[in-house]
DNA sequence: ATTTTCTTTGACGTCAAAGTCAATTTACGC
DNA sequence: GCGTAAATTGACTTTGACGTCAAAGAAAAT
């Protein structure tokens, strides 16, 4: 018999609410079964979890992260709708890229005002 | 003198409607001067502009661009001010570490599903 | 068995970040 | 100077992603 999780041990695992699990079963991106009607987590369906809370953080919407494992669950089988997947990969990849510079760059800010905190820091309370 | 840009100059330039603009002077993160009720944005403004947008995409808040800028523009002369302040930044600087991981991830995702879509053209449309 | 502790459902609320719209006011092109 | 295009303001609306109840049904613990 396979383990499954409950909702609240997912939620306190991936530090989300039950609120935001459940909204995600409405939106369709996962399926949990059910036993009456409580919900029965797989590992599959915690595995989706961790990949849509990855999607999240980096900014992609619901339907964006419904896409994607839209995508995976039924690739497009017709020519057309390959090429237009394609078109959309590259456009995301494109904005991820940018997305990783604009990271790069306010890392190195940060890396500069803490320079400038330390500095200010021994300028002042020359203990600690 | 020196050049000005008007507003819709901005716009077209950042892809962002005047609104965007005119919110943000709204909540305090740009400054333009004033000849009557027009908005003369300068090229401070413009960089700082380029600024914000770069926040938002890496998903800050107006609260926590605000506060970025804040630091630049006037930084906590205090020592429990700087210390708080350096704990900010390290916590940020881990939540964009993160982030640029999830990255990394979603674009070797993205490979793999562009690379299946190769395969699946070529086997179907053999050509283009 | 019954208390306590989840869990579910559904409806409504909220919050950030703008979008939209209407009614004025400029500014510009000639 | 005058018409038209652009800018401003303020109010209201929207959208996405949940939060917050309340009421009621199940589970677990004693």
């Amino acid at each position: 018999m396979e383990r499954y999780y409950t909702i609240t041990e997912l939620t306190r695992e991936f530090g989300v609410s039950t609120r935001t699990l459940r909204f995600y079963e409405d939106e369709g991106l996962i399926h949990p079964e059910r036993r009456g009607r409580t919900r029965l987590f797989r590992a599959a369906d915690r595995r989706l979890i961790q990949e849509i809370l990855r999607g999240r953080r980096i900014g992609f919407t619901i339907a964006e992260i419904r896409e994607i494992i839209q995508v995976y669950k039924d690739p497009p089988g017709e020519a057309g709708q390959l090429r237009l997947l394609m078109k959309r990969v590259d456009e995301k990849r494109d904005d991820l890229k940018q997305k990783r510079k604009d990271i790069e760059e306010t890392l190195n800010e940060l890396d500069h005002i803490e320079e400038a905190c330390l500095t200010r820091l021994a300028e002042i309370g020359v203990g600690t």
